[in-house]
DNA sequence: TATGAATGAGGTTTCATTCAT
DNA sequence: AATGAATGAAACCTCATTCAT
């Protein structure tokens, strides 16, 4: 589709990325309060007018993020390429995935989770672009592997849920910086390992 | 200890916890940054002015309400008691707890968090007073039902933080308003069931 | 009634009144859209920020002024005065008295009037506040002169408006500094007796 | 002349008109602050840095549009081609033609004349090229309806600005939504009349 | 100690104008 | 000559903080 584009529409295209991954650079430092729109435009080295040519508010700026956010998330490929995968392998890789991308990943998130809490719009648009999207797919996938007589016979959208909620909580623990989680996830293997351990078998102990 | 003190000095520290009170109730409401001092005042039924005799500035507000917060949490007397509960039952009563219909510690909450995430003073004075020592807390608990051997022998801290996250993230999606777990959310007894099957047993089918 | 006020609700009434003479005078030099905030503030010599303790918007600004034109017209008590007046006598008081206060009142009107064309609420209230009232008091005068006899049976109502369309006319051209008429208005009882001619006669020419 | 100019000037001249069309229109609708180059572009079809091709800045616009409303006017044809008309039968007429519905032209008026107040270079070109040469002929026409004995030796002068003064205000009345004004406007015949009636012999009764 | 009016720095946003293409 | 993205000055307004009373 690139190539159908003028240059000038290029150049828009590629002007928008520009602020819009110094929007992100921004909020994630300051968070999105204390980001000024000087910071952003200086970060992005345009003019601050230059900004709404591309975006209509500071708010704008933001749900624009959301975009970025569900385009970094290829999770849907990987899902169904790994339905075949043996269960613990499936687990391992997924959450090696979703655990080591938190990179780039995570400081958009740093820029964005926190203004879902008061910001309606931003937190609907969130909801629908990015988790729902999620939730279906590892949805369908946990459904799939019931039925294939994998994992017991369980409430499938609860435990989907669970899944999701650990790993978004680890991300905040991350943000806020909990020492012993920073520490651990200086070996994501073992990290997943012990998550496949609880989500397979729980925490019960067998004689 | 009160009893030491002048009479001014008791006026100043109820007038003390009057504007903290009031600072939290409006964090809840409107997040740190949208929370005006002339909110603060108004809802504390002072004058604006009156707000910096007890507190050097806005952050110092925030500073404050950690320690209220502390004192909030009643976390480590209920874990004590809970000690003898049968396993199940502690999980579903302590989720209960958790996850029990928001009150105005969880509103406050979500009027702080946000301001964790960018401001280092807080999110490290926040962390020590108040999630560490849960932290550390839950951490015993898990230890000793190892010790116990209610429990099998698996990593106690990770799965002190892996049960921790999935509370912060159920409360996430409870904030963004994900539909299923909001509709689950009518009956939390079987919410607390689910979660209690997953950490006892895990997913995996036994024959 | 001003005995009744605390020292700093006189303050706060006079502050108030100093803000909006500024912006009269600001208003009255550069018309309302290149007047600045900045630029009223400094004719009061306050703070911007002070401005907007007492006013809500740069608009409401515009508002306030309706207000003040209102109190400025005081023509109920001198038309009822002048009821028992003889008819010339009392048409040239009456313009003398509209077209000799355009002072202070022209400079408002300069920085009202041309809002008035693309503001419906700045429209609306000038109407009620300040036109209606008037035409009204005019319209009563003009009726009771009818009855007595003192003037033929004619479209009272409509009169009434033509009147005083002539004389928000012959302001506007003063505004606009069309010459004839300012030079006119160097004798005011010229331009009186002229006007009362046309209004008593007409322009008819009678053998 | 213009077919001494090349194809290229003709198109400039077009275009010229062209933009000078869609700044009336735009002004007539918004306002001369509220309308922005944006929108007169637009309105033109044609890019906002093509504007500055042609007028030197928005202010030069509005210069340019007085040449235009001059020429819009075709009161000199009218008054000429009416001077042997009876006179009441003159005056219906004018002011017919005058307060007939508010059409593109008066429009054009309201957008512009607000700026006329504040704008002393606009103004004083306003005044030389409109205003002033529709007084001298109104005025002429006048004196000459007294030399030919129809209207009294009176005040041509004043006479000829309070009649137009009448006009103006009316249409002050109007934009400001006057109810009784608007109602009256329903039967601009009756109004006519009316304003006839005062003009030509005043509101004396007689015996 | 309590007050709240005054402050003014700084925020977001608009828009006339320029200029490389 | 036409374009329209980029510019950045300047507008309005907010609000944490101060200080005279």
């Amino acid at each position: 589709m690139a190539q159908d584009m003028t240059r000038r529409e290029r150049q828009a295209v590629k002007r928008r990325r520009q602020i819009l991954e110094a929007a992100a650079q921004v909020f994630a430092e300051k968070g999105y309060h204390r980001a000024t729109t000087r910071d952003i435009a200086e970060a992005a080295d345009v003019a601050e007018g230059t900004i709404y040519n591309y975006f209509a508010s500071k708010d704008d700026l933001l749900m624009g993020l959301i975009g970025e956010l569900a385009q970094l998330d290829r999770q849907q490929a990987m899902l169904d390429e790994a339905l075949d995968q043996d269960l613990e392998t499936f687990i391992k890789s997924y959450l090696a995935y979703r655990l080591g991308h938190t990179g780039p990943y995570q400081r958009l998130l740093m820029g964005i989770v926190p203004e879902l809490v008061h910001h309606p719009d931003l937190r609907d648009r969130y909801r629908r672009d990015f988790v729902q999207p999620a939730l279906i797919m590892i949805e369908g996938h946990v459904q799939r592997r019931i039925e294939r007589g994998q994992i017991r016979d369980i409430d499938g959208p609860i435990i989907t849920r669970l899944l999701m909620s650990m790993l978004l909580g680890l991300q905040l623990l991350l943000i806020i910086g909990e020492p012993v989680t920073q520490d651990a996830w200086e070996h994501p293997d073992a990290v997943a390992e012990t998550i496949t351990g609880l989500i397979m078998d729980g925490v019960r102990r067998r004689s």
